[in-house]
Formats: C-alpha cells, sequence, structure tokens
DNA sequence: TTCTCATATAGCCAATTGTCAATATGAGAG
DNA sequence: CTCTCATATTGACAATTGGCTATATGAGAA
C-alpha cells in the first residue's frame, strides 16, 4: 500500500483499453475469447492487458478447463483498485465506444466462448462487411 | 465528458510527481516556487507537470505580479478530476515520501515565496549534506 | 504418448512520456 | 525605455508503453 500501489492502479485504469475491459467486466466475467471478440484487438493484447489489471488488483481469474474467465476483483487487495472500480460504474456508460462495447458484449455473452472460440475470436455477426461479403452473383458489372 | 477527459485525468492523476504537487496542494496554494524548492526537479519540468494538471481540470492558478501561485480547482470543471481529488485526500497520507514532502511544505510555506526565490529555489535548511558539507581538514587519506 | 486449441509470454517497433538545458515571455523595477 | 527575474515554452534525449508477430505453455482430446 504504497506510492507503488497507488501507480499500478491509477496507471492501470487510466489507459482507454483496459477500462474498455473494466466496464465489460461489469456486467459480469467473461472468457477472453469473448474479450477479444468484444474489444478487436489481437489475443497478445488483451492478455497483457489483463495481466496488468490482475496486478493491479482490478480483476481476478476462474480457469475452466482450457478457458479462463475473467472478472471485476470484489477481494480488493488494493484500496486504489476497490474505489476505483467503484467510481468507474458511474463513470462513462454514456460514452460512444462504451456504449457500443456493451451491444458487442451482449451478442458475446449470448454466444458464448464456445461459439466464440470457434469462430476464431469473431462475433456472430448479421449483415457484417467482414463477415458475410456479400455472395451476390452478377453484382457487378450490372450498371 | 469523454474518454478523453478521463483519460487525461486519470494519467495526470497516476504519475507519481503529479500526485506530489497535488498532495502539496492540499495544504493551500503554493507559488511554482516552493513547488520546485519542495520537490526538487528543474523549473521547467514542474512548469510542464502543472500544465497538464491544469489541463485536467486539476488545479488553477492565480497570478500575483512576477509569482504564480496554484491551488486545487475547486470549480471542476471535470467530473473525473473532482473525484480524484476527493479520493486523494484520504490517500497516501502515511506515504514516505508524502510525509516528507510535507516537512518540506511546511518549511517552504513558513519561508514565503520571497525567500524561496532568492535562495534560487532552495529550501533554507539547516545541517542539510547539500548545504553544509561537512569542512573536515584531513579526512581523505587517514587509512 | 501426441495433437489441438485457448491463453500466456517473448521480442520487436512506433508512439508517448518525463526530464533537462536552452530559450522565450511577460511583469515589476529602475 | 531597459534590466531583472519568475515562469512558460521548446527541443532533445532516454525510458516507458501499447500494439503486433511469433513462440511457449498447459489442459483436454485422441
Amino acid at each position: 500500500m504504497s506510492i507503488r500501489d497507488y501507480e499500478q492502479a491509477m496507471k492501470s485504469v487510466a489507459d482507454p483499453t483496459r477500462m474498455r475491459i473494466l466496464k465489460l467486466l461489469e456486467g459480469g466475467e467473461m472468457c477472453v475469447c469473448q474479450l477479444i471478440a468484444v474489444i478487436e484487438l489481437k489475443q497478445s493484447t488483451i492478455s497483457r492487458h489483463l495481466l496488468l489489471l490482475k496486478r493491479a488488483g482490478l480483476v481476478k481469474e476462474r480457469k475452466d478447463g482450457k478457458w479462463v474467465h475473467y472478472s471485476l476483483d470484489g477481494s480488493n487487495s488494493s484500496r486504489y483498485a476497490r474505489k476505483m472500480l467503484q467510481n468507474l460504474k458511474g463513470w462513462l456508460n454514456d460514452d460512444r465506444i462504451v456504449k457500443k462495447d456493451r451491444i458487442r458484449e451482449k451478442i458475446a455473452r449470448d454466444a458464448g466462448p464456445r461459439e466464440i472460440c470457434e469462430r476464431g475470436m469473431t462475433l456472430p455477426m448479421r449483415r457484417t462487411a467482414t463477415c458475410c461479403p456479400a455472395p451476390r452473383k452478377e453484382a457487378v458489372g450490372t450498371r
């Protein structure tokens, strides 16, 4: 409980990507693969952020077979982490990015870890450019 | 009031040097020269930190002749800044560095901006290694 | 055992950050 | 006006950080 812990907690929550992870976990624990699918950053990047959040006492992990689920840490090893989690719950709920993440979060939760992983860490979306590249037969050259 | 403001406020308070400045200002407004004398970093460095704190809505300035006094910003342009100032007041009061700063803070406040500036941004201290370098005659080579 | 797959870790690169030295600004003194 | 001095700003540098690719780990399946 020194400056070191303070700095670790504050720098952890200050990063926008880690803040997004924390806001997602406010809705309950999530599998790493689900976080990857929602945030759309590389697996190693998400993994690294989760490590930092864990070190700061902000999240905890639960291993379940080959999956690892993360959730907000209620045990609160750090008073700074505890307070910041509390603050965050009332913050940024109207933010554009956070709201967009919440929509994707719902899709990821509905699908579950298994389907997300099977799809290669992507969400099952309807009408997405990357997912359904419009297999029209003769759409090109109809002009 | 977006992620941008959030990030600015959080990153501002996360830095240990800026945290020290905020903890000093909890005791009331201070002149830039006093902050320099207490923290012992170069004038340009302190000035830059103050700029970042001001941008984040954490501190405000008051110009008084050739001196500039900074204080915690009660007007609170940023909700994040407001909350973090409140949090900080209950945090780190037992920290070694913060306590040491408080001792130097008292000396700086007692002396006032004028004397601090006249001394070249240093504190009037008795028995300090840097101030009184022990003028022993033949301490070297006694072995 | 070996293979697969979800996650973690290592190594690299570009961008950001904290510090200092040098210089600019700007207000009061003369 | 000029000079001085407190502070702000700029430019350079090293250290840190966030992202990626590639590789390692480790558990379940075969």
